[in-house]
DNA sequence: GATTAATGGTTGAAACTTCAACGTCATGGG
DNA sequence: CCCATGACGTTGAAGTTTCAACCATTAATC
């Protein structure tokens, strides 16, 4: 009983074209960032989360689990991103174990000249590259494979 | 002309739901990996290239082509994959500038031992998750979009 | 066929991520 | 109230990846 064991030719060709699509997309998704002067994917992705966050501020350990990184990672990245002045730290008001991380104007000017650069890498390898259909399609599909993945990790 | 800037609600929905269920999914697909004992990913990508090349061999610059790594990355985990005795380091035949690289029989061992538990988890975190028809959609969009990416680097 | 350019692979250091251990504070049960 | 347990965030070291520089060899050009 259960799954077999092997997944068949077909499933393999599939299988392969999503692990190797991934790793070249975002290769060249990280390169057009960077050839353009933009952050990092990484932290861009943290930028935009705390310039939608009300106050431009998020606890450490939300913003981990938002974008689904380990406490101690984000620790590292923030230590990073506060010394080129875009990020800042303070105490959390009511539960003095927290910290939060606050969006400086610099970093909130960096993310708004990154933001072009990003959608414009995003267009050009992933939207522009598929229909529209297509398009939904492969997000909808992710979003059921990252809601699975997250019914462990709670 | 040209694009707009921006994406508009929907299109800003699927992006994020592709690269937080992919982040999600490595995480969930690693741990599971390694709560079953076997290789990381990327160690488990390069043996099953290695396993189904002629005389489970390959050059060092084909393997990090075909992996979508840089050489430097390639040379520093055949290394610690030899230390381990996996793999075997010979000189090429023709060209004295190359390298291959050789499964050894340990190696291939730790694939076998491997290959179940790494499609159990492929299985469980993406193929049982989705419909057959969504599994195909994705995989063929992430075959366009990966070979998009590959168009820009020869 | 000699120079020049390009490829293959390695090296070591810097950058980034993971891992285990820790200190602080909050919360729940006795 | 007190203690046990767990959550929050940090730390420093170990592990991995990136980056730039390098040597050896091959391919191109003239």
């Amino acid at each position: 009983m259960g799954e077999p064991a092997w997944l068949d030719t077909d499933q393999q060709r599939l299988w392969r074209a999503y692990l190797d699509g991934h790793a070249r997309f975002l290769v060249a998704v990280g390169d057009y960032h960077e050839r353009h002067g933009a952050p990092t994917l990484s932290e861009y992705e943290l930028l935009v989360r705390l310039s939608e966050s009300p106050d431009r501020a998020m606890r450490m350990s939300v913003l981990a689990g938002d974008l689904a990184r380990s406490r101690s990672r984000v620790t590292h990245t923030v230590d990073r991103m506060e010394s080129r002045g875009w990020l800042e730290r303070r105490p959390h008001h009511t539960d003095r174990r927290g910290v939060e991380c606050v969006l400086t104007e610099a970093g909130f000017q960096a993310l708004v000249e990154a933001a072009p650069v990003h959608v414009a890498a995003v267009r050009r390898y992933m939207v522009d590259v598929l229909t529209p259909a297509e398009f939904r399609a492969l997000g909808e599909a992710m979003a059921k494979v990252g809601a699975a993945a997250k019914a462990e990790s709670p």
